[in-house]
DNA sequence: GGAGTTATGGACCGATCGGTCAAGTTAGGA
DNA sequence: TCCTAACTTGACCGATCGGTCCATAACTCC
């Protein structure tokens, strides 16, 4: 081994996933990335490869990030409606910050690379897949106990709310107000709860 | 006057259109954009102003179009449940063709355009005022003949529905199914139905 | 204290970007 | 008929794109 980064590779990594979600691949260039993540050019591609590994891995750690952070409750083992109804909070309160800069890297990568990029699609499935897996047992746990009517497919119900976490993030980019989103989670979920 | 222009404008404006719904603002090149509607570079920038100019007669056009053949029957004056539940299947038709370049120009123009480029977000915004007013309206009236039930809010419902039009775009651009979709329409519809 | 390896900074690459210029062509109106 | 306004064609513009090359610096290991 020989002479050690001078900079952080995660936190680099950080700067080019917010810029990445806030511009989308297509409207970032390298030069931006380059100044944003604070390193020089040689070492942004030595590091990261070329720009679609780098939106690749800035995919990778937005949804995993996710899952770590404002997911984890609901992946618990024993996740059920607080944890969903709580999950959905959280989101809502993700696609509407203060300064507006609302929007959502997997969103924009569905949008802009799903059809032609294999990998990143191959990503934003995976992680719909998982979600909506967490989504199905924590419905699955809450109607055992009880706080789900018992008519409710889980399953299929666990997808209806996949499309509303999609939905939420061009509903949020097209204006909508925290209270707006807040009360429609609100309306659909105790659309099913008993 | 003099020379009449060559090519038909309103034609060309659908291979742009479609070339954009495709591929996005940014994916899409003016030598793409000339190529595929079959002008020369000159008559392109003298017909339609520059790129972004284009792309907003496209969003204009693409929103136009969808009010005049799919939400026709929901734009009616009569409109109710029924014309509620054939616009949604019209949409996950649309959404799911058979060679898989879904995709919505509307939900692009929103993730790509909607942060930062006024008059395509103002254009977003009042497509959806106008859509969801139209849900609304069908949803009162099934509510007066009693094909919804009482206690449903039309109005914060009509955005719960707007989130889910969004929301389908996203889940067909990543892979779900027409027949997926169909369920989940379903599904939803049948919770507020008496 | 070399030797070998990795990181850095900046110049540089061809290709492509959105957009324009100018010369030539085709029509309508006087 | 001929003038003129509009359309077409294709070369061309500077800027920026993603990506690479290379000389130099900084580190570890022998």
């Amino acid at each position: 081994m020989a002479r050690p980064k001078e900079f952080d590779v995660e936190e680099a990594l950080d700067r080019a996933m917010e810029l990445f979600r806030r511009q989308g691949f297509e409207g970032t260039s390298m030069n931006e990335l380059q100044e944003a993540m604070g390193i020089g050019r040689q070492s942004l591609y030595d590091t990261f490869g070329d720009k679609k590994q780098l939106f690749l891995r800035s995919l990778d750690r937005y949804t995993a990030r996710g899952r770590e952070t404002m997911a984890a409750p609901l992946f618990a083992p024993d996740a059920s409606l607080p944890e969903l109804r709580r999950y959905f909070e959280e989101i809502v309160e993700f696609l509407t910050p203060r300064d507006g800069n609302g929007g959502c890297l997997l969103a924009g990568a569905i949008v802009e690379l799903g059809a032609d990029h294999p990998e990143v699609a191959s990503c934003c499935r995976t992680n719909q897949r998982s979600l909506r897996e967490a989504i199905r047992k924590a419905l699955k746990r809450a109607q055992v106990d009880g706080m789900i009517r018992k008519e409710i497919d889980c399953e299929s119900i666990s997808l209806v709310l996949m499309g509303k976490l999609y939905g939420m993030t061009l509903l949020a980019r097209n204006g909508a107000s925290r209270a707006q989103l807040r009360k429609s989670v609100k309306q659909l979920l105790d659309m099913f709860t008993s």
